[in-house]
RNA sequence: GCGGACGUGGCGAAAUCGGUAGACGCAGCAGACUUAAAAUCUGCCUCUCCUUGAGAAUGCGGGUUCAAGUCCCGCCGUCCGCACCA
């Protein structure tokens, strides 16, 4: 009997075991008398190399997938690549790689790295985002989606770097700077094809009702992004016309606050705003140093509200008397509601911030009582209440007040009631070579025309530089002048390509489907999908999901599924997290270079003294990151699987500790120990109900994704296992153990398996069974309080009679020195738990 | 700014319905084994005090209740999200 488990001989032999195999495999046949689970995690960038978040990721799908197996379940659990991006485009830029050499080669190191973590994984669907058998299908959904009428073109602004002539992303600009030219960005107008995502506004808002699998936060947070808002929109006549228009459009939410309007604004990107610029200089330089802020919700807000009069007036629809001031403001957003507000500073903050600055009226028309009509407003009141000075208006509560004046707004003419929403239409194109081509070729007769299917897939050229700036795709004629579909005149292909969230948008079809000559097939695809339980990093909550759910809805739309949402399970794990480290200069340590000594750290070169940091995020500019691959190596997967399960709930960051890991490798080498004991005879009744209590909690945890706590029942089991003498019940115990472990730490689990003489593989067996019998317990402690506090505890029957427990608790030592001779005011008796006497 | 989550020992945490706070683990301390170390095993391990016992304690201040980590009100703090990175 060997006394250690080793992974460094046991780990690759399972793993080539399982591969042999193909234990892993989904079958997905239609006989196959099993319930199908759909497990999937999200799929990774090829970065370059496998980090912690991935393996606690992976981890965490796995066990679930594991266990479903165990439970007899055919289960789907798939891996592939997430390749396109521009990672693999600054690649190529600083190092002058092909972005497809590297990212094939990241893909190859990375897929050796999860092997090595031994996962259940169907290997045989990999895919990768990047190759022709993937995009090309792509190539034809957006197709499809374009023959639906759910794809257009339009103009639309992008962050434009004019010294590396390309486009950035947003988070590419800091401070108004592109990230690697230092050049000041410009905003730039380029057309671009839209997806009509709005189009399914209303049903992904009412769909997140029914997801009562997601996170409540998750849901929230899409709620807030499809962000619906009801209210009214109408014009204000100009008494001079600007801009060629005469009057303005605005929208609000809070159209019963008509009366109480002090201005009107608009945004600076408002045609009014425009034009205005281009004759006063003031207005001009106004809109300037608005623009030269950032535009996000989160900076707007917090920016001082400022205005520019404009001088022109604006009549109120309802008061012929009233003219309000008309205002460029920097607060307005053009592309939300019409681009233009009125203001009620009394029952709005940001309003009231700008009436104060521009001593502007401050009107009261809500009131908690109507007594209260003439008080001063001090800070913008946004509750309810009833309408004051409002005319016929006035003792309506808001709601109906809102109803009112959307009624005569419509009969009047002058408005209309209106649902607005904050979601906006995906705009998938870039301009960037890693992606995939939307495959449209420009005529100058005929327009956008889509590349006929028989042509598809419409493959990148290879042959590119990233020696200039700019996208390559633009200097590729050899690729990109063709003949016209349709007329045959000379043409040119479209050279921008797809958003890669496009990519992630269908990936889970392909996965649980993948003919040849179409994207999935539709039977096949609807016998996995929806997917049971999808995990993965809350980075993603609102764009990579909404996005997946609305490409399902669009392909329902278009008949080619049957399911409207792609995932009725969703977890969002926690990151992993390490402390950081600074030498004295202020640079950043790697965890490998110091070392503790006491309770201060110095680093392992000259013992300079080190400052040890907060705990934070694993990430390359903080030096705080651990590479898995070295901790594999020295122990083993299962440690590694161990210790990211252990501890902190799986939601919650999760910091990684050199101490943590060598406690999960012990507790492994014990499992080992105790799974290898002697066996004995006869029965022992309590460690028996202890180890189906421990089934019952293992299984119950799993199935809740509390793995912290799943862990935390196999600890106890394996306390209990240790204390207790040798007997039949321990060595069954023994033996129960390494199914329950198989989940969390296989390698061990097969190993041990074999070494107990079973046949076939751990990874095929059946999850235990709980013998319920045993789960009751037929003596319980009850707890005895004085008035409620904890005094003593007696053991008794299980179901013990109220006056029975009464008695006992009357009898204790402890309570009667506290009782004296005092008579209890009051009993409360909760059955099988406690007696709390009152004095 | 708006929206949301969270706050429990030295640390990660547990406590399913309002019912014995701190399960389980990490670190630490003491001991056994050992020539020694590692590994392993045993015990201790919230704080305070007048330590055979008692008191306090789940961010702070109130409240409801026989009973509050859990429910209610008000503060304080931390973290996350708010449109083209994946």
């Amino acid at each position: 009997m060997t006394s250690r488990f080793n992974p460094a001989t046991a780990d690759a032999r399972w793993q080539r075991t399982w591969e042999d195999r193909q234990t892993f495999r989904a079958s997905g046949a239609v006989g196959d008398p099993r319930p199908r689970a759909y497990v999937l995690e999200m799929f990774p960038y090829p970065s370059g190399r496998i980090h912690m978040g991935h393996v606690r990721n992976y981890t965490m799908g796995d066990v679930l997938a594991r266990y479903r197996r165990m439970r007899g379940a055919d289960v789907l659990h798939p891996m592939g690549w997430d390749a396109f991006g521009m990672p693999a485009e600054n690649a190529a830029i600083e190092k002058g790689v092909h972005p497809g050499d590297w990212t094939r080669a990241n893909i190859a190191t990375m897929r050796a790295q999860l092997k090595r973590l031994g996962f259940a994984l169907d290997w045989s669907r990999e895919l990768a985002t990047c190759e022709p058998d993937y995009y090309g299908h792509e190539q034809a959904l957006f197709l499809d989606l374009f023959d639906a009428g759910l794809v257009y073109r339009r103009e639309s602004e992008v962050n434009w770097d004019p010294v590396d002539a390309t486009v950035l992303a947003n988070e590419q600009v800091i401070d108004g700077r592109g990230w690697r030219s230092g050049a000041l960005v410009e905003r730039r107008k380029l057309n671009q094809w839209f997806l009509k995502i709005t189009d399914f506004a209303e049903d992904l808002l009412e769909g997140l009702g029914a997801l009562d699998g997601w996170p409540d936060k998750v849901r929230l947070m899409q709620e807030n992004w499809i962000g619906k808002s009801q209210g009214l929109k109408f014009r204000f006549r100009l008494t001079a016309p600007a801009a060629g228009l005469d009057e303005v459009e605005v929208f609000t939410t809070r159209p019963d606050t008509i009366f109480g309007a002090s201005f009107v604004a608009v945004s600076p990107d408002h045609p009014i705003a425009l034009d205005l610029a281009a004759r006063d200089p003031a207005a001009a330089a106004f809109i300037a140093d608005c623009k030269a802020r950032g535009t996000t919700a989160a900076e707007l807000e917090t920016a001082e509200k400022k205005g520019f009069d404009t001088g022109l007036t604006a009549l109120h629809p309802l008061d012929p008397d009233s003219r309000l001031p008309l205002f460029i403001a920097n607060f307005v957003l053009m592309d939300y509601g019409s681009g233009a507000v009125f203001g009620v500073p009394a029952h709005d903050a940001r309003d009231f911030e700008f009436a104060t600055k521009y001593s502007l009226p401050i009107n009261r028309v809500v009131a908690a009582e109507p007594a209260a009509a003439a008080d001063l407003v001090h800070e913008a009141e946004t509750g309810a209440g009833v309408l004051v000075n409002s005319r016929f208006l006035d003792g309506l509560d808001v709601p109906a007040a809102k109803a009112e004046v959307i009624a005569r707004a419509e009969a009047g003419g002058w408005g209309q009631g209106t649902t607005v929403w904050r979601l906006r239409d995906w705009g998938v194109s870039r301009q960037r070579y890693w992606g995939t081509p939307i495959p449209v070729i420009h005529c100058a007769a005929c327009g956008p025309v889509p590349v006929p299917r028989d042509q598809l897939p419409v493959v990148l050229p290879q042959d590119v530089s990233f020696d200039q700036p700019g996208n390559p795709l633009d200097r590729a004629p050899a690729w990109s002048d063709v003949a016209c579909p349709r007329c045959a005149a000379p043409a040119r292909r479209e050279t921008d390509t797809l958003d890669t969230f496009v990519n992630s948008s269908w990936y889970f079809l392909r996965f649980a489907s993948q003919p040849s000559d179409q994207p999935f097939d539709r039977a096949e695809a609807e016998r996995w999908l929806p997917v049971g339980q999808y995990i993965g990093g809350v980075e993603h909550a609102i764009l990579h999901l909404l996005y997946a759910r609305f490409w399902m809805r669009a392909l329902q739309r278009i008949g080619r599924i049957g399911i409207a949402e792609p995932f009725t399970g969703l977890f969002t794990q926690g990151m992993v997290t390490h402390e950081t480290y600074r030498a004295g200069d202020g640079s950043w340590l790697s965890p490998d270079e110091v070392q503790r000594d006491g309770d201060d750290w110095t680093t392992l070169a000259d013992g300079a003294p080190v400052t040890a940091g907060r705990v934070e995020k694993m990430s390359k500019s903080k030096r705080n990151t651990i590479d898995p691959e070295p901790i594999v190596d020295q122990y083993g997967a299962d440690a590694v699987r161990w210790f990211m399960l252990s501890d902190s709930p799986p939601e919650r960051d999760l910091p990684w500790s050199a101490a943590g890991i060598e406690g999960a490798w012990r507790f492994i080498q014990r499992l080992w120990r105790l799974t290898q004991s002697e066996p004995g005879d006869g029965a022992d009744p309590a460690l028996d109900r202890k180890l189906h209590a421990g089934i019952a909690a293992v299984g119950a945890n799993i199935e809740a994704l509390a793995f912290n706590k799943a862990v935390a029942s196999i600890h106890e089991l394996a306390n209990a296992i240790d204390k207790a003498p040798p007997s039949a019940s321990r060595a069954a115990a023994a033996a129960t153990l390494i199914r329950l472990v198989s989940p969390m730490a296989p390698h061990l689990a097969e190993e041990a398996w074999a070494a107990a003489g079973n046949s076939g593989l751990v990874a095929d067996a059946a999850w235990p069974m709980v013998d319920a019998a045993l789960l009751v317990e037929d003596q319980v402690t009850l707890a005895l309080q004085v008035n409620g506090k904890l005094r003593d505890t007696v053991t008794a029957a299980k179901g013990v009679a109220r006056d029975e427990m009464e008695r006992l608790a009357l009898a204790s030592d402890k309570v009667r020195k506290l009782l004296g001779d005092a008579a209890p005011r009051k009993i409360v008796v909760v059955p099988d738990r406690l007696v709390n006497i009152v004095l």
